[in-house]
DNA sequence: TATTGTTATACTCTATAACTATA
DNA sequence: TATAGTTATAGAGTATAACAATA
């Protein structure tokens, strides 16, 4: 849509000094980063929608294939969402037969969520569409820069002491 | 918080393979893109907290001095939100005297926006915090790996067509 | 007494759709 | 009849806190 076209009035006193060379923010690496990190979420959001899947479906999903038996409280924590809203969570995969809950003997207040079979070959599918999306995101970029591009990303990330494999966008619900 | 020495039990039976050697995803770029987006949004989020502005607050503002006089729809749309929502929300920063509805004389069912004195010198601080949000993301890298991921993400926000200054996060009204 | 999992509930945010005034 | 702005409202998603079972 051009927008310039479809403006009916207004722009006949700019009383708002012209904002000089350049507007400043907007073309930082900062505001791109959370731009494009919105759009790839968004993205990637949409591709998993085929499988089902929301983001933080797939989290988990990953978390379990890492390592197995963990605890709700363990892997809500990890979510970052509180235990009570990981339990529909978890009910919902539960009832599609992706994850299975197991008493644990020692401790009886425990469950530990473990994959089924079905869960591991969903995350098989769950792996292929990863990486077209990494493929789609990056298709502008030659190899060498896309390495170049993950090295910087990945020392900003471990400098901000973010955590590998969880990112915020888990502690919500919502499909997109 | 060490998440493996609180771990009461769970891992005696590994009934899943484990993941071969890399986990797949977590590691690429697009990923790396959403958890450090989501992050650097989070963290700017909270930076201008402090001017009591949420980041939909502070995209109107450089809207509105890019260029002034749009219309509540138009620049409804641009953010992303509907028209609904953009009344409660031009509310606030009107009654805060940064932004100014005027009528339009040619078409009166239109309001043009301005933003008012107030408004240019809050968008002023707005600056200088998005400089020090960068200074912060981008601490541990070169100036020359700095510019170089700058113009990487730059090439993949045009390759993707995403609108420059414009971002997803916009739509909603939470502060964080 | 503390902790895991669960449920109940109140609250916020949201989009949809009616309404008005202008065109 | 169509559009800008506004208001009303119902629905979804959320966190907080109470609860039962186990330690």
């Amino acid at each position: 849509m051009d927008r310039e076209a479809t403006r009916p009035g207004g722009d006949k006193r700019p009383d708002t000094p012209p904002p000089a060379g350049r507007p400043g923010p907007g073309g930082g690496a900062a505001f791109l980063l959370a731009q494009l990190g919105a759009h790839a979420a968004e993205r990637f959001a949409q591709r998993i929608a085929e499988l089902d899947l929301t983001p933080a479906q797939a989290g988990l999903l990953r978390l379990l294939v890492q390592n197995p038996g963990r605890s709700q409280r363990e892997l809500a924590d990890a979510l970052g969402m509180p235990p009570s809203r990981f339990v529909p969570f978890a009910d919902g995969l539960e009832q599609r037969g992706l994850i299975e809950r197991r008493r644990n003997a020692e401790d009886r207040r425990l469950y530990a969520l473990h994959l089924t079979d079905q869960g591991l070959a969903l995350l098989g599918r769950l792996r292929d569409t990863a990486l077209a999306h990494e493929q789609d995101v990056t298709q502008s970029l030659t190899p060498e820069e896309h390495a170049q591009l993950t090295a910087l990303l990945t020392r900003i990330a471990a400098q901000q002491q973010l955590t590998p494999g969880v990112h915020p966008g888990y502690r919500t619900l919502r499909g997109r």
